[in-house]
DNA sequence: TTCCATGTTGCGGGATCCCGCACATTTTTG
DNA sequence: CAAAAATGTGCGGGATCCCGCAACATGGAA
């Protein structure tokens, strides 16, 4: 058995090669990618079928990498291991594993112990292990109370992104009103409605904020978004302004 | 002399230990932190004069804390060891080092040797030392042409915390003209007119962007923004609300 | 001094956005 | 199955936003 390491960080990168060569006395090669490119490559190179793969890389993040892997080899058994768990990324990787397929997702903050079980867990018994702190990220975000909806997350994007109402209609194949719909549920989710408003007199004084943006914001600061999210939904805009 | 390591990963904890260690032999003692709050803490406790500071940290970010120690004690030497030169950080920096302070810039990228190196550069001969990244990314940003100049930035940073125009225009004691006159300039350098906008016909068709979001996405997808950036705005502007 | 660059402010209007009111359709729930 | 809760759509209007046109102020440079 091979183990493919892909990690930025030449310190985070030779810990991992320490553990896994520990953790796996099974394992008789461990290679090493060190951006998410390299990782493609070296993964279709050596029909990689277990790959430990961080998340935030400069060049190409884990998610992008994991697609494309995933799009030639769904069987590849990729754990995870990362330094958030933020709501963003947790969306990113369930979004993206194949049906059936063995994954983990390890914080980097687990102990030793942790992240070698994963590593026997998914190598050798196939099986998925998604860390505590993440399981909770996931159930949060599917639960209808405090959670998101995909239809709701979606239109956080496009509007992230700086879409009109009328290109996201466009876009989704919805109404203009339907899209202005969405977007006052999500604004009621986010709660971004206008605050300090005083609804005494008839007047319309103290509308601090531009709910548009504001909801953007605040979802950046409660990790819905993040850096990856947004590079990723860009390209897929991209591809689709392209499409006409 | 004493240093303090404030950092949150324990990996680069000891990796920068060791380093210190070994270029600094005048060193009789190295203290660890494991996030800001505990590094401004110690730095208080044991008046610090020489510290190595992360700059994402997760419960408390290096440049808040290099702020508030600064504040109590100027003359302290500070080496930031980031990740990142994203023009975000570069400006939050330099905005907080007190005049004739010497502190340093140092990527996670850069080799041992520049890394020690800095460290006797800033903790023995008092001198600045600035990533040669770092250093171009500051300079772009003072450069007039692609650069950003200071009343740009801090309307950048008002709409991608969701204020209106209005709202605007009092915190900053503009008129409401002067506001969206700075906007257009913004939207102008972020180069975010209205792309494929035919003006063959006089019929409105395609206006795919709403340009105040659209604007603060690029500036994040340029790194002129970043989490950290938004958390700091984010804390002022509270900060300001509750002056009214 | 005169001229020109830069920055601030007012006015006005077309395009969007935010959202209440209504109604139809779909899904969920009891 | 029927009630209830989502969800999609149209209409309309008040508030904002985006921005051209134009008048001033300020501060150097010719």
């Amino acid at each position: 058995m091979k183990v493919l390491i892909v990690e930025d960080d030449p310190l985070h990168r030779s810990y991992l090669n320490e553990a896994v060569r520990a953790a796996l006395p099974e394992c008789d090669g461990v290679i090493e990618a060190e951006n998410g490119i390299a990782g493609e490559r070296i993964a279709r190179e050596y029909k990689s079928a277990h790959i430990v793969m961080d998340l935030q890389m400069s060049t190409r993040n884990g998610i992008e990498a994991a697609r494309t892997i995933w799009k030639e080899r769904p069987e590849t058994r990729i754990l995870f291991w990362s330094n958030y768990s933020d709501e963003a990324y947790v969306r990113g990787v369930s979004r993206i594993v194949p049906d059936g397929a063995a994954f983990g997702y390890v914080l980097k903050s687990a102990s030793d112990d942790r992240l070698k079980l994963a590593l026997r867990s998914i190598f050798i018994e196939a099986q998925c292990v998604i860390d505590r702190e993440v399981r909770g990220m996931q159930q949060k975000s599917l639960g209808h109370t405090n959670g998101f909806s995909d239809s709701e997350y979606e239109i956080l994007v496009d509007i992230a992104l700086g879409l009109t109402d009328r290109t996201i209609a466009r876009r989704r194949n919805l109404s203009l009103r339907s899209v202005q719909n969405r977007l006052q549920h999500l604004y009621e989710k986010l709660d971004v409605h206008h605050p300090s408003a005083k609804h005494d007199g008839p007047e319309h004084e103290e509308e601090r904020f531009n709910l548009r943006s504001r909801a953007v914001t605040v979802a950046f600061l409660r990790k819905l978004l993040n850096y990856s999210a947004l590079e990723r939904a860009e390209a897929e805009l991209g591809e689709w302004l392209r499409d006409r």
